[in-house]
DNA sequence: GGCTTCACG
DNA sequence: ACGTACGTGAAGCCT
């Protein structure tokens, strides 16, 4: 037989850098994957292989995953822009029917080494498939190497090797250890380089034969004394050059005959990457169709009447189980589970906890959360919940609004069977779950996101699942008085309004507000919205003194607020447990931050005195306390990380006041010269820079001209000249990428960059500085929130997370933990991860969250 | 259901 | 010439 071995790595190098640049419309890089499956089929073609084996480099495991542990940022290797094309390169190869050949603790050369050799072996016939000369030496009789070049590709023969080297192939192994390889760290002899090493071989053969009769060689004694001062690296070089030829791999020629199947999964691949051309060229054009027609025929098949007992059986030896469980009142109504492409329901509680117990059954299925907090209500924790489609979808999309399982399977082209029962439409996507998991899956580990789905968001669905079953106790009476208090304040100021403009109106309502104030008192009109005048709150304070009704709505307004959204809200959403029970959504924010709904927890009043007085009626139960640590400067720690910005690191690790250093930097003084007010606006540019700043925005912000305010601006990037690079390379590498992501490998995807319309570019820009700041400190407050429920879990303590906003982590705790779960509160979000700065979190104690709010 | 406003990080 | 900082959710008005 003929085994054509494809040198993976060297062949998809030469594809990247020899095609220009292509991308999908979502900023997927494809011109390798392209350039690769051309050469492929071209060398195919010329060399006629009855099989074929891809040979790649194990690659070394990029930072983001030692990140988690703390290891330092450092990506070296090969460029993002290529790294990315890989896995989706070696799925489609897969899919193609090609076997792919890797080896622990072995190079792709190793692996063609050791195909030659068991050629020689076996007597079959072995084409190497390389753009790499150093593979030269394992042709043989029954070897040759078909080089790739730039103009056009080479068949190496021991005959060719002899016309353009001089020597037999084993020859190239003496040559290279004399002349080395800087690329390969091979030393070689110093002071001779290819052509005198080539002399040397060409008349003496071997190194070994040299430097035994180095003093009897007809040689000059130039070279003899450059050979011998490099006798050592000689005779290293000599080892390091040859092709190891002993790799553990199987060497059986026919189960590297090519047998593809997945046709139709091959040209949806393609398509997705909008390779339409190689459709063409592998022959694949009728394939989806064809599938299709297939799958719609399908019907779907429910199964309602069985033997739980023999289904679990089964389902343990399959080790694996895709399943959709329904909740009703916080009792399992219905259980779903992908069985032999059947679907078998159960409402069976006794079944449904054996499996989620079961560490030996890999559960794959949605809204993990819900199963999570079924299980904590229960009294047991779920074993291998490996996959949640839900999760994954939010990462590989976070803009996406819709992650239902039937958008996804269209999303991917997987198209549902039929039901001929309407009760039963909801479980045709359950029959092809194994598919869409597969394939969204896939997409994960493409991106390298599997850390961030298992490690982080799925354990993060049972630490919110935690939170919303336990709630935050309320003081409902003091709610109540509030209320009160409140509304007779409302109802006076109303009086009071009416009187002072003349007229009655709805002051809720912006238009009659506008009117009122626009039109009938004539007060001079800054803005506009859309629909008429504005009359937000900074239009109010600037026509405070036009006159004494503005005042009097600016009040109006602070009270209706905390009245109608945090009075009235909240005691809507009590429930019969006295406490609050919000809804933590994951999937939510474009950045990867949690949100919180019914009600809406994290934007609890605390700016203001009057509004802070909510945070009393937020307390713990009887006997326990509070205990709430919130990181201090987590963004702008974060933007010194990522951007390596020298000054700025060194100001955090001083453990000063950023802030007051900013100033002194920006306004060029010493430390102790500044002033409150340059404090502030330093304060200003640093909120500005996170944001993706503009100098208008920022003069708007702290009330200075324009002109100054770029002024700031530009002594702020000279003196951290590290963020102004960052800011620079990261729009860039967006504009390549078509995504930003997260140190932990979050993305975010800007179709706006490329848009037309400046605003939304200029948008697409600011994003792409933001996201990776933002998305970083709320990868990095999940990390710390496992690890504060996985330590009050190994400490035994009663404590329990209750609440999250954003840089900020609550504990409920008995009061004899709380000093204990204070430390440990501080600990854990201060090693959630290393980064180049220290993160500091301060925590402190109190009876309500007022209190506890350091 | 869109718009405006305003609460939070 | 354009319009002006990132990310959310809830309430109320109005079409």
């Amino acid at each position: 037989m003929r085994l054509l071995v494809i040198d993976g790595n060297s062949i998809v190098n030469r594809a990247f850098y020899g095609i220009r640049p292509l991308t999908t419309k979502d900023g997927q890089f494809t011109n390798a994957i392209y350039g690769f499956l051309t050469m492929l089929s071209k060398i195919k073609n010329e060399e006629n292989p009855d099989a074929v084996a891809i040979a790649f480099d194990l690659k070394a495991p990029t930072f983001r995953h030692k990140a988690y542990s703390g290891y330092k940022a450092t990506r070296k290797g090969m460029p993002q822009e290529l790294a990315s094309q890989m896995a989706p390169l070696k799925e489609l190869l897969t899919l193609l029917g090609y076997k792919i050949v890797t080896c622990e603790g072995y190079e792709a050369d190793d692996i063609l080494g050791t195909f030659a050799s068991a050629c020689e072996k076996s007597g079959d016939e072995c084409v190497i498939a390389t753009g790499d000369r150093d593979s030269l030496q394992l042709v043989s009789e029954k070897t040759s190497v078909h080089l790739c070049t730039n103009k056009d590709d080479i068949l190496y023969t021991p005959d060719k090797i002899m016309e353009d080297y001089g020597v037999t192939p084993a020859g190239l192994i003496e040559i290279k250890a004399i002349q080395g390889d800087s690329s390969d760290n091979i030393p070689g002899v110093a002071g001779i380089g290819p052509k005198g090493a080539g002399e040397l071989i060409k008349k003496y053969h071997t190194v070994e034969y040299i430097y035994d009769h180095i003093d009897e060689l007809e040689i000059k004694d130039g070279v003899r004394s450059k050979l011998k001062n490099s006798k050592e690296n000689a005779l290293l070089s000599r080892m390091l050059g040859e092709i190891c030829r002993t790799a553990p791999i199987d060497t059986d020629v026919k189960k590297y005959v090519v047998d593809m199947q997945k046709t139709s999964e091959c040209a949806r691949y393609m398509a997705k990457l909008e390779l339409f051309s190689l459709i063409e060229k592998f022959g694949l054009n009728d394939a989806p169709v064809q599938s299709e027609n297939r799958e719609e025929t399908k019907r779907l098949e429910i199964m309602t009447d069985f033997d739980s007992k023999i289904l679990l059986e089964n389902i343990i030896k399959d080790r694996k189980l895709y399943f959709y469980a329904d909740f009703a009142d916080n009792e399992l109504k219905s259980l779903a589970m992908l069985y032999d492409g059947k679907i078998y329901l159960s409402s069976d509680a006794e079944l449904f906890e054996e499996i989620l117990k079961n560490t030996n059954i890999e559960k794959y299925t949605r809204n993990s959360k819900a199963l999570f907090a079924y299980a904590d209500r229960s009294g047991f924790e779920v074993k291998s919940l490996v996959f949640d489609a839900e999760l994954a979808a939010y990462l590989l999309e976070p803009s996406s609004k819709d992650y239902s399982d039937e958008n996804l399977c269209k999303l991917n082209e997987i198209s549902l069977p039929v039901a001929e029962n309407d009760d039963y439409a909801v479980y045709r996507p359950l029959a092809v779950y194994d598919l869409l998991c597969e394939r969204l899956n896939g997409e994960i580990k493409a991106n390298e996101q599997e850390k961030l789905l298992c490690d982080v968001e799925i354990p993060l669905a049972n630490v919110l699942a935690k939170m919303e079953n336990i709630g935050f106790d309320v003081d409902r009476q003091g709610i109540e008085d509030y209320g009160k208090n409140l509304s007779a304040q409302l109802k006076s100021l109303e009086e009071s309004i009416y009187q002072s403009a003349g007229t009655e109106f709805n002051i809720n309502s912006p238009k009659q507000l506008g009117k009122v104030l626009f039109e009938d008192l004539g007060l001079p009109c800054k803005k506009k919205t859309k629909s008429g005048y504005s009359t937000n709150a900074e239009v109010l304070e600037g026509l405070r003194y036009e006159h004494p009704v503005v005042e009097m709505v600016l009040n109006y307004r602070t009270l209706a607020k905390l009245n109608s959204t945090y009075c009235e809200g909240l005691l809507k959403v009590i429930a019969d447990d006295g406490r609050i029970h919000s809804s933590f959504n994951q999937t939510e924010t474009r950045t990867g931050r949690i949100s919180s709904t019914e009600p809406n927890l994290q934007n609890i009043p605390v700016r203001t005195e009057l509004g802070r007085e909510m945070r009393r009626f937020f307390c713990a139960k009887e006997g326990w306390v509070l205990v709430d640590a919130d990181y201090s400067q987590i963004e702008l720690r974060v933007l010194a990380h990522i951007a390596q910005d020298k000054n700025m690191v060194e100001a955090f690790r001083s453990n000063e006041d950023i802030h007051a250093i900013t100033a002194s930097q920006v306004f060029n003084m010493p430390l102790d010269m500044v002033t409150p007010i340059m404090r502030s606006r330093a304060k200003a540019v640093n909120f500005g820079i996170v944001y993706g700043i503009g100098a208008f925005s920022l003069a708007k912000d702290i009330g200075v001209s324009n002109k100054e305010a770029s002024q700031y601006i530009k002594s702020y990037l000279a003196h951290y000249s590290g963020v102004d690079e960052y800011m620079k390379n990261v729009v860039e590498k967006a504009k390549q990428d078509g995504f930003v992501e997260t140190m932990f490998g979050r993305r975010r995807y800007l179709p706006e960059l490329t848009s037309g319309k400046h605003m939304l570019r200029a948008f697409g820009e600011r994003v792409a500085r933001n996201m990776p700041i933002q998305g970083t400190a709320a990868d990095i407050i999940k990390i710390a929130m496992i690890k504060v429920n996985e330590r009050i879990k190994r400490e035994g303590l009663k404590a329990r997370l209750i609440l999250q906003v954003h840089d900020e982590l609550i504990v409920e705790a008995p009061l004899e933990e709380s000093s204990q779960v204070a430390a440990l509160l501080q600990e854990e979000m201060e090693n959630a991860v290393a980064l180049d700065v220290p993160l500091t979190a301060d925590a402190a104690i109190g009876k309500t969250w007022y209190d506890a709010k350091g």
